[in-house]
DNA sequence: TAGATTGTTAATCGATTAACAATC
DNA sequence: TAGATTGTTAATCGATTAACAATC
């Protein structure tokens, strides 16, 4: 669930001297509320101790699990401009185990371009560099009007998860996940409260 | 409130020649309930046709006003690395009236650099930046451990709405809206799914 | 033991949806 | 008029929070 990343983060902002935490300490780091921590921890299987807390390292290494963080994931970015660029150096990812093994493009100029240490292959190769590498998660960083076919391509290759930042919505089968990050709409949120103030 | 973004672009997406647009259709496209939008719409104070539906140039232009899109923003970037980059050449924030008026960089060495056609310009004149140019948003697209001192800074400069690619949380006063795209968390809520199966 | 904190149930709250009279 | 669709109320649902016995 998706305040489990915001609790992990949390844990490694702690001093590494602090063993235990308690849920309101855990709760007012996260910004949220402590039933709320106990409740989740609890539907993870994690059991802390009353009176005392959980045991931080225990706590760490339950969500790591729980997200899947154990092993690593190749990541396949489609489209080799700016913000594919910008993805493929983005130091986070290799921190929670996220290899960029391809970053592929259509347009032919780009092939052979370097980003982040990897060279811009053709997105005809998409198919084969999916298989060949065992690419886990997909990252659309193309023109809206690209999204849909290089969805579609990822998912017949066998990707089963795709993080869209292209500005379109895409339709993918059942089973499919595809989380959007939509810089416009972002800043219209932002809008939306600035200007009615 | 974050759906309206969405009906904004889905109406964007519908043929020119569609005068009236349903609740149903709209909801359809959009992902969501019908009685949503018709609640949304309402609460909006826009008016439908019973029979009919909404008048597809009207609910538009009424969903720009609401979002503050009638007029352009001034937008600061602060980092001028790949991420700063990318968002400076990011088509979409033109087309919703958001102009970049500024890249700032702490690195002495990217100062002068040109990003999506502006010179980046040192940290030290953000102040000088966002009074001049009157600056309504800022982005903060630099390493974690800047993102506090560029947010405090922003603030005291006057900004009240902040976009933050930063992997940090920061802490701001009421009255300053703040956004986060945290990139690994959208990636390990991904992995989430992707390993429980 | 006394203080602290969990784990969980029950209460609350807010958001979503169903339903339907109003009416174009 | 008949069919379609809104606007809104009431019902439902799910998520959040309060509360407290259990217990370290």
């Amino acid at each position: 669930m998706s305040r489990l990343p915001v609790y992990l983060r949390t844990l490694g902002s702690l001093g590494a001297d602090q063993r235990t935490c308690s849920s309101e300490q855990l709760a007012t780091l996260a910004g949220v509320h402590s039933a709320q921590v106990r409740k989740d921890l609890s539907f993870l299987g994690v059991n802390g101790t009353r009176g005392i807390g959980y045991d931080v390292a225990a706590l760490i290494e339950h969500l790591r699990r729980a997200l899947g963080l154990t092993k690593n994931y190749a990541v396949a970015i489609v489209g080799g401009g700016n913000l594919g660029n910008a993805l493929g150096n983005y130091a986070g990812f290799a921190t929670w185990g996220f290899d960029v093994v391809a970053v592929v493009d259509a347009d032919p100029a780009k092939v052979g371009n370097v980003v982040a240490g990897i060279a811009v292959e053709p997105l005809d190769d998409l198919e084969r560099i999916v298989a060949e590498r065992d690419v886990a998660i997909g990252i659309i960083a193309t023109p809206a009007r690209a999204a849909q076919d290089v969805a579609d391509r990822l998912i017949a290759a066998g990707v089963r998860s795709i993080l869209n930042f292209a500005p379109a919505v895409i339709e993918v089968p059942a089973g499919v996940d595809v989380r959007r990050v939509d810089l416009s709409t972002e800043l219209q949120i932002l809008t939306y409260h600035l200007h009615r103030r």
